[in-house]
DNA sequence: GCGTAACTCTGCACACCGTGCAGTGATATA
DNA sequence: TATATCACTGCACGGTGTGCAGAGTTACGC
C-alpha cells in the first residue's frame, strides 16, 4: 500500500457532481473550480484526481457511456458462424444496431452540452471499445465482412455524433435572446450578401415544416434507418 | 450618413485575421483579445463590429461558408421539371452532392478546430441558406421528393459535421503528449473496469489497421456513399 | 520505534478570458 | 456653430486552468 493519506473521494462521486453542474448549469459551468467547490475542496485538490480538466472531461465520457448496457453479445449468429447469415440474423443485427444509436442519443442529449465532452478526446476509453466491439458484432450479424463493419461502425458513429452537434447548436442559440442583432452582425460580415430573406430560397421555404422538426427523435430515426439501409444493404 | 468617425476596419479584415489565429494556434486562440490585438486595437474596439464573440464566430462560420461555391444550380433538371427524373438526372445530383459534401469537409478541415464555430450557433446565415437551397435541390434532381429531400439534406448535413467533430476530436489528443497517463485516471474513473486490453476486443483488434484510417478521405467519401445509397435508393 | 519517503490537500499566484462602463475625440447633420 | 452620434480607449470585475511551495498524514525499511 502506497504511503500517503487516504483519497477523501472516489472518481465516481466527482463524476456525479460534474454531472449535476452540467446538467443544472450546461457545459460551461462545468469547471475546475465549480466542480472541487461542489466537493468542498480546493481547485487544486482535484488535480490529484485528474492531472487536467481534459482528463475530467474524458472520464465524463466515459462514465457516460458505462451506462450504455450494449445488450446480450451477438450470440445469436455466433451459432451460424461463417454460414451466410440468414434474414433473421440481418433483421436482428439491424434492430441492435438503431437501439444502440437511439439509446446513445438519448444518453448525450440528455445532458446539455454533452458534446463539448466528446471533443476533449477521442472515443478511446474501454467503454467506446465496447461499444465499437458491440456496433461490429451487429453489422456482421447484419452480412458485413468484418472491413465493411469497421467502416460501417465507424460511420454510424459520426452520424449519431454530428446530430448531437447540430442539435446541441440550435439549443444554444434558443437560450440566446439577441438573435436578429447577432445575426444580422454576422451576415454583414461578409461583406457581400446582405442579409437574405427566406423567400430567396423557395425550396427551404417550402420545406420549413420540415426542418423545423429536424431535431426530433422521429427524424433522427428516419435518418439513421437510410443510413443503414445504404450500409447494410444490397450492394 | 450617420456622424461619428469613420470605422477604421471592414469586418473582411477582422475575419481574416480571425482565420490566421485558428490555423496557427488552434480553436482556443481564437479570443476576442488576440484577434483585437492582431488588429492594433483595443479588446472592447472589437464590440462595435461584433456584439459578442459568438457573433464573431457566427461570422467566421459564414465566411467559411462563402467559399463553398455550390456550383450551378440544379439547371439540368429545370429542362424536365415534373417528369420523372431520368437517370442521368440521378448520377448528376448524387455527383453534386457527392462533390459538396467533400469540399465542405476540405473547407472544415482546412482550419483546426472548425467545429467549435459550428457549435456557436445554428447554420442560419445567407450562405448556409444557399448550401441548404443547393441540397435540396440536388436531392430532387436526385429522385426524391420535397420533404424526403429536406430530411435527406439535414441528414447529409449530420454526417460531414460528425466526421469533422471525430476527426478533430482525434487531432486534439495527438497533440498532447501525456497519453497514457491521462487515460489511465479516465478510465480509473469509471470505478468497476480497469484499462482494458486491445485483446480484449478480438473484433476490434482485427479491425484496428482499418480504424486507423477512418480520417482519411477515401474512407468519408466511402461513409457518403453508403450514405447516399441509403438516402436516394430505390426505396 | 523512528526516520523517511510518498501522498493528499491548501494557499497563493499567474496569465488569460469575455465584457460592462465611463470617458474622449472625431464627425455629419440641424 | 451647436449637438447628437459614433469609434475607440482605459479601467475594472469576476471568471478560467493550472503551476508551485508548503503543511499534514500515512505506510514502509531500518
Amino acid at each position: 500500500m502506497r504511503p500517503g493519506p487516504r483519497r477523501s473521494l472516489t472518481h465516481a462521486e466527482i463524476l456525479d457532481v460534474a454531472f449535476d453542474l452540467l446538467e443544472a448549469k450546461g457545459f460551461a459551468a462545468v469547471s475546475v473550480r465549480g466542480v472541487a467547490s461542489g466537493l468542498g475542496l480546493t481547485p487544486t485538490a482535484l488535480y490529484t484526481y485528474y492531472p487536467s480538466k481534459n482528463a475530467l472531461l474524458r472520464g465524463m465520457v466515459e462514465h457516460l457511456l458505462a451506462r450504455l448496457d450494449p445488450g446480450e453479445t451477438g450470440a445469436t449468429d455466433a451459432a451460424g458462424e461463417a454460414g451466410a447469415p440468414g434474414s433473421a440474423g440481418v433483421a436482428a443485427g439491424r434492430t441492435r444496431l438503431l437501439a444502440l444509436a437511439l439509446r446513445l442519443r438519448e444518453l448525450l442529449t440528455g445532458h446539455a452540452g454533452a458534446l463539448g465532452l466528446i471533443m476533449s478526446g477521442p472515443l478511446d476509453g474501454p467503454n467506446a471499445m465496447r461499444l465499437n466491439e458491440t456496433l461490429l458484432e451487429s453489422f456482421m450479424a447484419a452480412g458485413l465482412e468484418l472491413d465493411d463493419a469497421a467502416r460501417a461502425a465507424y460511420a454510424l458513429q459520426v452520424y449519431v455524433l454530428g446530430s448531437i452537434a447540430l442539435e446541441s447548436a440550435e439549443a444554444d442559440a434558443e437560450s440566446e435572446p439577441a438573435d436578429a442583432s447577432d445575426r444580422a452582425f454576422a451576415t454583414e460580415a461578409t461583406g457581400a450578401t446582405l442579409w437574405t430573406d427566406l423567400a430567396t430560397f423557395p425550396l427551404s421555404e417550402r420545406t420549413e415544416a420540415v426542418a423545423a422538426q429536424h431535431n426530433s427523435t422521429a427524424q433522427f430515426t428516419w435518418g439513421v434507418q437510410r443510413l443503414l439501409d445504404g450500409l447494410i444493404g444490397v450492394r
